[in-house]
DNA sequence: CAAAAACAGGGGTAAATACCCCTTTTTTAA
DNA sequence: TTAAAAAAGGGGTATTTACCCCTGTTTTTG
């Protein structure tokens, strides 16, 4: 049996590199490349490095998160297998990632034998999800169109330093207008504006989305 | 030379044993126990096992973080050197750990070898810090007195359920007042003392408040 | 037990927020 | 280069939020 190539992706670097002297311990498998985020790992698969079979990728990283990453290899490697590897539990992320058609779903807090039980198997075609993933959520993640997420690119500069006063400070309105040179009316419709932008009707909302999001 | 005992405390099952593999990799240092959380931690040293000479400390878990176990440790066991090893990199986090007597403070980003040679250092009686830790803040950490953390044991069940929808959802205080069939009035006087206890002096603060510090 | 605290509620108010409608200027793209 | 879109600003208003003050009733607790 040849042995499992194995890519990991988080963005602490001694995260990935304690997964990688961890999985490389494991009989049958083996990291060809552990990279701190997607840009990272979309590079090396462009420079024609050796594939692996199985990417274990983490969602939460800057530069390129795992939702994206996981578009591109759908689009660019639709024959690796990947292993949404987080500690985020929140539905919209998991029908999100099943949706981009990531074949796995653990948590962080499995033990090393369940992980290596969980490569084998997904390189064998299988589908390993952890119990809070159920049935209801695959359902939706097959059938339901995914509205794409707002990602920091969706967003100019002003806007995210908007962003930024609005979703990281309590300063008010007008504070934020001296903060920012503008006119009180200004950042009043630019309110309106992004709150129509991210779809959510109050300061509380837009905070809790941004949070959720990463935009802050 | 004795090789250098080490214990690893993060709430992720996987990291912990992944770290835990790593060091044990390295020469002259071993872990004698990987727990997943500072309540395992204590019980573990109350039960008069191996005690390590350094622990790599995470800060943001349930049960008991980072901030109450360095506070335990620092009374119960005040010879034993503890690195916080996090990707919390805000200051308040930062001072706070420092002031409790932790002798290093590193970012989950670093590599392998910088790992080896912190748990080294530490355990010869130096101190580690990554340079986002300055001069400033070791000085504010050592003179300032902190004020108390307020836990999610600081709250009593209303109170909680009372952030969860403050905090957690952009309902108005009169939505919020059906839901926990309470009057609105009685709302705006919970709010007022919530604010009041948070130090803050608006919902938006509060929301940060609690995300910050983990109450939701 | 009695004092103190927490809990539940009310009146009133100033400011902040959210949401309409609109014009002018600047920037972008066809 | 011209049309469209984005950015900046304004008038007005209803609602929400935050913050005073004050009255009782339970619950704790010394």
């Amino acid at each position: 049996m040849n042995p499992i190539k194995v890519a990991v992706v988080d963005d602490h670097i001694l995260v990935a590199q304690a997964l990688k002297t961890l999985i490389s311990s494991f009989e049958d498998t083996y990291v060809v490349y552990a990279a701190n985020n997607g840009q990272e790992l979309v590079n090396y698969l462009e420079d024609n490095n050796e594939v692996p079979h199985v990417i274990l990728l983490d969602v939460r990283m800057p530069v390129m998160n795992g939702k994206q990453t996981m578009q591109w290899l759908q689009k660019n490697h639709p024959d690796i297998k990947v292993i949404a590897l987080t500690s985020e539990d929140d539905e919209d992320t998991i029908i999100r990632m099943l949706h981009y058609g990531c074949k796995g779903y653990l948590l962080k807090d499995i033990d090393p034998p369940q992980l290596k039980e969980a490569i084998v198997q997904v390189n064998q075609g299988l589908f390993v999800y952890t119990d809070i993933v159920n049935h209801n959520m695959r359902e939706k993640a097959t059938t339901s169109t995914i509205e794409p997420v707002l990602a920091d690119q969706s967003f100019s500069v002003k806007e995210r330093e908007f962003i930024k006063y609005i979703c990281g400070t309590d300063l008010g309105y007008k504070e934020i207008a001296e903060k920012m040179n503008l006119s009180p009316k200004t950042i009043d419709n630019r309110r309106a504006d992004l709150f129509n932008k991210l779809g959510v009707n109050s300061r509380v909302s837009a905070v809790l989305y941004a949070i959720k999001h990463e935009l802050i």
